[in-house]
DNA sequence: CTCTATTGATAGGTATAGGCTATCGTTTCA
DNA sequence: TGAAACGATAGCCTATACCTATCAATAGAG
């Protein structure tokens, strides 16, 4: 059976007449003739008892015409939900970010997402890098903001920004004094770090080139702001993500903020996605928004 | 757009594999994915996101899906209803019968006609002629007793019996006496007739052959029963038909009811249809039911 | 790291379904 | 009686949905 026929039969049973219904539907006559005919057949019922002066639905054809009237209108409903969707950038788009950055990116893009692509539905969620990739694999998200390369994994992905890293340090501490720090300054102190599920904590453990004496770990900290909160109240130093202090409560905190002298100090922040992700153009959307509403502190990718 | 397609869609959604799904289609995985394809392109939407291991639904596609799902269900409801109609016995069968044939027939065929054809659900109306054949036209009945030819007017019909008209006259009439009643004695008669719509009073007229002066035109009632309570008071006498001598109230009305000699006197009562009425086959069931439970006053002609 | 198995996509050929024009048979109306 | 209207039928043609064979990509085993 074919919907072209329900729609001959609705066609039929509205006009009651065969050569219009066949004007109507852009066919010949004999053509919706014969389809009734065989659509009669199917159905091993007669649906219209017709003479050459009228053509009239018998009881069990009003019946079947009503099923048909809703078949349709379902068919028209789902080319209707078709067509809201074909826009690429339409709909949900399921959006993970690793959680040192979240709090600090998704604020500086919502607002202007939704002004540039209102018809998006951009959707947070705030993990770790390895439960994002494993959501991205089962396709409950979408498109993962990772500090890591996941390539690899036989994801794809956008490169964004380089997040450089920036180091808090408690006001009285002897780096006060110094105006430059460099990367070596920073083997010599007490780095407090994330919990090692965190890539934060195994980037700023690659970047400080920290030997596994000098590792603090039993201060790991769950939560970036909780980790601040620790070299507040003097029990050591760490790096933040630039975005962090740009988006965090550091002023009145009382850490002190230093910028470090080197261009290597920094995370790449990308968006990664399932390499057959059919909305590409979305994700380039996204890409766009984030590039376009990010402080000075970070170094733009395009 | 197909319903096939449709539900190849479904079962790639249910089972995720297209070669799993071809087969529960009983077409070739080939065949499948160019169909899918065709669906995606014809909606202009991707629906799955497929990679060599996995197929899984877009966001769009779950929506897609759902209308699919529903309107498949229609379609099968649809086919059900067809199905449980394609006994040309089952279903409504509107029936119409003239009110002086109605009352005393209907009542004999009701429950034989639940019993024989349990599928058949008769529904019973009551007009006069000229109202029966135009709601056969206008599709308002399907088929309606009559006592007139009507093929003269494009309907078709199916003979079933002659009726007798019977003789009822005043216990205290002149004919009380006489033992045998020819056609020729009721010219000489106070015939009270039913009023002109009713076809009944045009072929008692027409049996007698009475002329213009001696109907009784200021007494014409206006139902059979009514007639008879004319009767019983003496007003005058009339032709009746057998089945209500049957049927009707006779005894203790006081009337007397006579039988006439004569085969002539008779109604021919058939059922009445438009010529294209598909269910041809319910027609004939109906007429085998009046048939075989008629009492032996009318002459059955099968 | 190579080999093989699995999976969806593609290519090319064929048969059927659905389309058309032309025409018929019947009925209605002038 | 002739013309017009209408649905059905016949015969032909094309688009499409189907098949088999094969490719390309990936994952897992040895």
């Amino acid at each position: 059976m074919n919907l072209r026929d329900l729609k001959y039969l609705l066609a039929v049973a509205e006009l009651k007449h065969f050569g219009k219904a066949a004007g109507h539907c852009f066919v010949s006559q004999p053509t919706l003739s014969s389809q009734i005919k065989k659509l009669e057949e199917q159905l091993g019922v007669t649906l219209f008892e017709r003479n050459n002066r009228s053509v009239e639905l018998t009881p069990v054809g009003e019946a079947i015409v009503e099923h048909a009237r809703l078949c349709i209108a379902q068919v028209d409903a789902m080319v209707q939900t078709a067509k809201i969707h074909q826009d690429p950038l339409a709909g949900q788009l399921r959006i993970g970010a690793i959680p040192t950055l979240s709090p600090y990116l998704l604020p500086l893009i919502y607002q202007p997402l939704k002004s540039a692509y209102p018809q998006m539905n951009p959707i947070f969620s705030d993990e770790v890098t390895q439960m994002l990739e494993m959501r991205l694999t089962n396709h409950e998200i979408d498109v993962a903001l990772l500090a890591t390369d996941a390539t690899g994994k036989g994801f794809g992905e956008i490169p964004l920004f380089d997040e450089p890293f920036w180091l808090i340090h408690p006001p009285n501490h002897p780096l006060h004094t110094q105006d430059v720090i460099t990367l070596t300054d920073l083997r010599e102190l007490d780095m407090l770090l994330l919990s090692e599920e965190h890539c934060l904590s195994r980037q700023i453990v690659e970047v400080c080139q920290l030997d596994g004496p000098r590792r603090r770990d039993e201060l790991r900290a769950f939560g970036l702001e909780t980790l601040i909160q620790f070299v507040s109240n003097g029990l050591g130093c760490t790096l933040i993500p630039a975005l962090s202090v740009h988006g965090g409560r550091m002023t009145g905190s009382g850490v002190i903020t230093r910028q470090l002298d080197s261009g290597e100090a920094v995370r790449r922040i990308r968006l990664v996605f399932r390499p057959n992700f059919p909305r590409r153009h979305a994700l380039e959307a996204l890409a766009e928004v984030i590039l376009q509403n990010l402080p000075n502190t970070v170094r733009c990718l395009a």
